[in-house]
DNA sequence: CCGATTTTGTTCTCACGTTCACAAGCTCCT
DNA sequence: AGGAGCTTGTGAACGTGAGAACAAAATCGG
């Protein structure tokens, strides 16, 4: 994590005014749930119900919303409405953060459309690139603008939030620059490990890491009772005789 | 957790062969900085090395990589090319995985031309959309065909992860489908909690979320010194005026 | 061959996150 | 008014993950 945490061992440090980085997480799933209540006409739920809708257990939930304070009404349930105007404030979408996309090939153009950007509490002030060619470009009701004015951008519209959609080849270079300019929080969706100050935020969304995940269970699946055995190694040089793959770990 | 595990509370039960959800997480990202350290001629690197290009210390590296097996030699490092292809094979990218994405929206055409797909190991079979006038469309040297063909292709094609790339609305109903014509480990892109029985695996990429927590961190920051104090509550009543928050069921 | 040096693999401890279980508190009915 | 019935909020137990620290193994130089 990039956050600071000031620890003094004292007491088990309550929350000073801080939620823990899980319940964080989950409080965007908590309102697009209590939304898709709200817009079924429904102004009541239990942390049951909400739970189901969250697609979590219902003991985390309680728990997660404690952390914000006491809005629930025992024996009654949530204020849909209510609880979910204070998740928003909590999380800060209350107001509209300003938002730059960095690199405007296919998924910064994907993001670009993505109407309303996913949800409200973001604007969308600039789509920016070094190319030539693509500077100039419309793009919905925006047009793409030339990477150099970056800087500029940044203070004019106190962007606080930058997106990274090039290759990987740039992410850090764009990445400094993002930071030089001001913004504190990048969301990066190139594949490789950005490297940030203290004081900025980043998050990544990898396309690749997350199939490979996926294809790690569904290697266990296949060979449920069949392990397919050790294959060939692929010529092994330089190093002594192998380690028995097989019972490497454990026992 | 869809994943399900049979677990008894004797001994520590060490790894039954079985490998901690955050080293599987993580062992991506190794496997990426292997190539990158491969790709620049490195043939032999350190657990700190290693860590630096993962971005991740070198205790935990070890740790990780002592899941798989004793790779290293004492003194010495890692064998480069060695330990790429045994994450590799860990996490079943040496073998390759036919995927297919439904929903050729601007996201699923920007996973489409995807080139490579991130890395190897998984090989796009086929763009699906129910849209009539997408259907035929060429992207790249892939053609949209028609969603109803789904169970013909999953089976013809072995396919066992799918992409889902629409709407909100459609996911849970998509997501129906591609369980029951086989498919056993799903990538999700829409907005929406869906649910999948036992066995199926489930992972999901949601921008807006990430959006969001980027924003309660920037609002900590903004706010360090001077907390904006709790705003006016909105005249808890019935439904209030609250500004329209949320609601990523775009469409 | 032996000791110095390096770096892995592992053990131990601590922090964090999840789940259970229940008292506190609210509403409704009689 | 009082008791029955729910549902929240939270204290405590449990499990998982992270990091520090160190013993075990390998290389290298004399």
């Amino acid at each position: 994590m990039t956050r600071a945490s000031s620890r003094r061992p004292g007491p088990p440090t309550r929350t000073e005014r801080g939620i823990p980085e899980a319940t964080v997480a989950r409080l965007p799933v908590y309102l697009r749930a209590l939304t898709a209540l709200s817009d079924n006409g429904i102004a009541t739920a239990s942390s049951e119900d909400l739970a189901t809708a969250a697609g979590v257990n219902s003991a985390k939930l309680r728990k997660d919303l404690s952390y914000l304070g006491s809005y629930g009404t025992r024996g009654v349930g949530y204020d849909v409405e209510y609880l979910r105007y204070q998740i928003a404030r909590e999380i800060g979408v209350t107001q509209d953060w300003a938002v730059v996309i960095v690199g405007i090939g296919n998924l910064g153009h994907a993001l670009a459309n993505y109407s309303g950007f996913g949800t409200r509490g973001f604007r969308i002030v600039a789509l920016l690139d070094a190319d030539p060619d693509l500077v100039g470009e419309r793009i919905g009701d925006m047009e793409v603008r030339d990477f150099a004015q970056l800087e500029e951008i940044v203070e004019t519209d106190r962007v606080s939030i930058g997106v990274i959609t090039t290759p990987a080849g740039p992410a850090q270079e764009v990445c400094d620059r993002l930071v030089a300019a001001g913004v504190t929080s990048i969301l990066n969706f190139a594949p490789v490990v950005l490297s940030v100050p203290d004081g900025v935020d980043i998050r990544k969304v990898d396309l690749s890491i997350e199939l490979q995940i996926l294809a790690y269970h569904e290697q266990r699946k296949s060979g449920e009772a069949a392990l397919p055995q050790v294959p060939e190694l692929p010529a092994m040089n330089g190093l002594t005789d192998l380690p028995s793959v097989g019972g490497g770990v454990g026992a």
